[in-house]
DNA sequence: TCATAAGTGAACCAATGGTCCAGTTAGCGT
DNA sequence: ACGCTAACTGGACCATTGGTTCACTTATGA
């Protein structure tokens, strides 16, 4: 299963070097100042060569996310425990939204940036429906009688890159998995 | 203390002519899609004046929810209890959070708004500063132990205008603070 | 070597937030 | 009642930027 066209030798460079391009200028600028054309420039190409890859700007930074979303999808349904299956739910979810929090601190810029360029797709958008529906069900199979839709977006919530950015410049973002715990507990822990 | 320069007369005409014209644009069209140029011709004046009156898009947002925000700053302050100080710290907590959601529910379009115009804001500015303070203070006065600064957060956070438009859009905004009280529960009651 | 389809990039377009400034007018002092 | 003035007004204008177009180039496979 190669893949059916392969993708022209220069194009696979160009596109490397947008991305490349894109991500410094996000780490050091701060997004929502970094515009297509600026990195057009940076990377060495013409815009119209950006649209034509990309689509557009929010498919730009979706693509920057890509795969490091992809492994952690993959580490979910075939990776070992506590990420993968095996264990009970509750742990589960703990191990999984360490690994949210570690990849959502990790790319602060790039998130943020996502974010800007397509709002409506932090709920509407496939990695999102992703996340939420694991964490729904991995909440339901711990405790049936919650509103386990409800908690889900509440709990990723807690990861909107304005939230997280304002933890990564404090230096301190154990907080965040220190309190998610402490969240998760309280609602999941059968009470006396 | 009477203000001491009185709006002239045709000044304030225009600007509750902008503001009604803007509210009605923005819960028929949804946030995103109206242009300031819009609302300056839905209200019968030219968009220089707007931006004269109002400094900026997210200057004319901001005024839209100015005053719903004041009274609900006026009620926790002065106002009787549970919302009012002369309560345990859970039980105003849980007040306050359904008068914020209470707020939220009804005026989704504009909150929507305004976070898209400024969206370093919301957490920058002083609605926010404030609205945190309190549920850190009172999140502190129940369980000192806890990250009360962080949790504000959290909690606030599922106020976030995309969360809440989902809900009034399914029609069913009592899960929102049905679960935000189950959740406030199991974080504030001693657990054995 | 040649044909061709994919790839490229600079000029162009439309939308929009924001600025400018010459003209208008409400409201005060006389 | 009358003007004076500062506040107000609004439409033309500007700059930025996401996105489109299309004539041109080039990698690749036959």
């Amino acid at each position: 299963m190669a893949e059916p066209k392969r993708e022209r030798a220069d194009a696979a460079r160009n596109r490397a070097a947008i991305l490349r391009a894109a991500e410094q200028l996000l780490v050091e600028s701060g997004p929502g100042r970094v515009s297509v054309e600026q990195v057009a420039r940076a990377a060495g190409v013409g815009k119209g060569t950006v649209f034509h890859r990309f689509g557009s700007r929010s498919g730009l930074m979706r693509a920057l996310l890509e795969d490091r979303v992809r492994l952690l999808a993959e580490a979910v349904e075939k990776g070992p425990p506590p990420l993968g299956p095996g264990v009970p739910a509750a742990d589960r979810l703990l191990a999984f939204l360490d690994a949210v929090v570690d990849l959502a601190t990790r790319n602060v810029a790039l998130i943020a940036a996502y974010e800007e360029a397509a709002p409506e797709e932090r709920q509407a958008g496939d990695v999102y429906q992703y996340w939420h529906r694991h964490v729904s069900m991995l909440i339901t199979e711990a405790r049936p009688e919650l509103d386990a839709e409800l908690l889900g977006h509440i709990l990723l919530g807690a990861l909107h890159s304005d939230l997280v950015m304002h933890l990564v410049r404090s230096g301190d973002t154990g907080r965040l998995t220190a309190t998610l715990h402490e969240l998760v507990r309280s609602l999941l822990v059968i009470r006396s």
